[in-house]
DNA sequence: TGACTTTCGATTATCGATAATCTATACTTG
DNA sequence: CAAGTATAGATTATCGATAATCGAAAGTCA
């Protein structure tokens, strides 16, 4: 951990993101280099490097002299996302059915956060808990190449977008967990690869339905 | 096209990344910004950009005062690529089933010019031809996050150093491809999809098996 | 008028110099 | 001599200023 990390594109970096994340900055708007660099009172260069992470993360896009700008996450893309996304899963749910070898205790507490959230009405906190549970999975295939891949597809940004789109019920998206968490627990990687697969793909149909924008 | 780019920092990152694939750089390396700054006679700060840039595609890595080094492909790293790469291309092979509509020309040719490689011996030359195979196919699939993830996976540097690796005969590498040609030619998308996976998955195994270092 | 050119303000790309930090080596001190 | 501490050289991170480029608005000419 690093109380101030010393550098600052990073530090500019992580507050550009949480606004874009936060909605403050909405798709489009121009991200001014010198107009941000004299908020935070410093130079142009470090704001200039934060502004270039942030395009290879995906999150902004900049033509030479010509400037930055917050992407727009377009509707084709959230439905291109599903198919590769569900491609993913399934390779991490096989090698995760073997690595995790029957433990499912964090799996089970995030499925029991999205219900509570659910019942709260907290869509807010059940997307959160989602989007962990798969992370978990992700996580425990120990396939470090599938792990950085999978983050890039910035799932936490925009499972919230998605759900939201779609308006899902709570407890319904709560439980379409629970299939997959039985086959890891049993682990079995050709169910719980085939059944997180299904989910994934389930759920990004339930987006092409559920958006009309 | 543009002779010369206006933008140094674009220039620069691909003349470092032609000397990263050309093995002029070697992993561990270090690359000093104002060295570089001072070949090109141009300043630190376009040179600092391109490093940047080649951090984010997996070229290099830098650490905050500590420089930046070209990368090391590390043996599990390339073991754990194939799962996902069989993944995503799966999925592409789907989508491009539909969207060739049995126009596979194209590949045909790349085929023929895989063999046609192999007979003069050249190695280099019929990898290229086999990864842009694979790469045909990827973009018939039409799905843009797709392209982006496989393209960040930079086959066409990784597979010539498994294929070297793995000693594998420039024959026997060519035909790998037929099956899947003819799925995609009859237009069968769940067998081409099944085929270039278990081709994908194939190809990791034999890297895995041939790789001694 | 309407197509082309010129000018201007805003912004990005690059520069040259300085501050901050790292690594290795020399130097204490017990 | 060992363990920790200062110092020096090299390199990165940041700065402030300038050059290059863009887009829009004003100006020119047929």
């Amino acid at each position: 951990m690093s109380l101030n990390r010393a550098v600052l594109s990073d530090q500019v970096k992580e507050i550009l993101l949480k606004r874009i994340l936060d909605g403050e900055y909405s798709p489009g708007d121009r991200l001014v280099e010198m107009h941000i660099a004299q908020e935070f009172e410093i130079s142009q260069a470090p704001v200039r490097e934060a502004l270039r992470e942030l395009e290879a993360l995906g999150f902004v896009e900049s033509e030479p002299y010509r400037g930055t700008r917050v992407r727009a996450v377009t509707k084709s893309e959230l439905t291109e996302i599903y198919p590769v996304r569900a491609a993913l899963e399934e390779v991490a749910a096989r090698a995760a059915a073997v690595h995790l070898a029957g433990n499912v205790e964090a799996l089970e507490a995030e499925l029991e956060a999205m219900h509570a959230a659910a019942e709260k009405g907290d869509l807010y906190e059940e997307v959160q808990h989602d989007v962990e549970f798969h992370r978990l999975i992700v996580e425990a295939s120990g396939n470090r190449v599938l792990q950085d891949m999978w983050r890039s597809l910035r799932i936490e940004a925009r499972t919230l977008i998605s759900v939201l789109k779609a308006h899902i019920g709570g407890y319904e998206l709560a439980e379409l967990h629970r299939p997959v968490l039985e086959a890891l627990a049993e682990g079995d990687a050709e169910k719980a690869g085939l059944l997180l697969r299904n989910h994934v793909e389930y759920f990004g149909e339930l987006i092409m339905k559920g958006d009309s924008a």
